[in-house]
RNA sequence: GCUGGAAUCGUCUAGUGGCAAUGACAAGAGACUGUAAAUCUCUCGGCUUCGGCCUUCGUAGGUUCGAGUCCUACUUCCAGCA
């Protein structure tokens, strides 16, 4: 298929980015980057949720354990990983989809952030800049959100996590900036005895909820990101798809 | 039943005569172009012409210019004795 555009997919946690997408690209032939600044690392693929290989169901994927915790990956790294990978999509006649929750990255990629001293880009710009993107948001209200999140944490909090928990303490320091807030400082409680397990998930689905609120205030300045239900996404972009074909 | 102690914002909490009342959490809004699942900011009794006004600290009285703070009774809860 032929589609010129990348195809970004966002949202917050726990919205059901990766299920779609992986359904997407087996329709059109894509190949997935992802947009996540926690499953870039190595090691953490449990904790991050990211899609196992045969979740990925024979769909390349990109930026998924890629640098170790303790490395320094900033976003100016992961937009030229992406730009570059998006090339590579293009030249094999697939089309490149960017699959992601953090925004900074996102924004890094279709406003074409510089990263040098100078001033912020002008706001002006922005509309033009990604129309090569056909952005789309994945919409939860804010309960079934947080549902989600709980539900995903009871499928979260099981031996693999805690596995992966333990290998990390072992290799890395806590306090490297990969390691901050996220499941693991939940899990490493558990298992050090510092409150059982219903509490632990508890913190997790706090901390995760306040992730997807600070996420989505980040999405809303974004005006070009077309917000749809789950369940619509898939057909919404066979259609703009096919609307292309059609010219 | 007797004797102590306690009742404060959704939750926990500070407060011993000048208080719309401390702190934390939760909640809400927002900022964010170099580790972003980070980091940071604002709001959080009601109303407001932003000067203020009104209603609040278990309930009802009382003392006082003034009471969350002192006194009395009652209610509920906790602890010890029975």
């Amino acid at each position: 298929m032929k589609f010129d555009k990348t195809i970004v997919i966002l949202g917050p946690t726990a919205s059901g980015k990766t299920g779609v997408s992986i359904e997407i690209a087996k329709k059109i032939g894509g190949e997935i980057i992802s947009a996540d600044s926690r499953a870039i690392y190595q090691g953490m693929e449990i904790g991050t949720a990211a899609p196992s290989i045969e979740e990925q169901a024979g769909v390349p994927h990109y930026g998924i354990g890629i640098v170790h915790p303790d490395q320094r990956f900033t976003v100016a790294d992961w937009k030229q990983f992406a730009e570059t990978k998006i090339a590579e999509i293009r030249a094999r006649g697939k089309i490149p989809m960017v699959v992601g929750g953090t925004g900074l990255y996102i924004d890094a990629l279709i406003y074409d952030y510089h990263f040098t001293d100078e001033k912020k880009l002008d706001q002006s710009d922005r509309t033009e800049m990604c129309a090569n993107y056909l952005t789309i948001g994945i919409k939860w209200s804010p309960e079934q959100l947080r549902e989600r999140i709980t539900q995903r944490a009871d499928k979260l909090f099981v031996q693999d996590l805690y596995t992966e928990t333990e290998k990390l303490v072992e290799q890395y320091n806590w306090n490297t900036q990969a390691m901050k807030s996220n499941i693991y400082q939940f899990a490493w409680g558990y298992l050090q005895g510092e409150y059982n397990l219903e509490e632990a998930k508890k913190l997790f689905v706090l901390d995760d909820w306040h992730l997807a609120k600070r996420q989505l205030t980040w999405f809303k300045r974004n005006k070009n990101i077309k917000w749809l239900p789950l369940a619509e996404v898939e057909s919404y972009v066979l259609k703009c798809i096919q609307d292309e074909q059609g010219r």
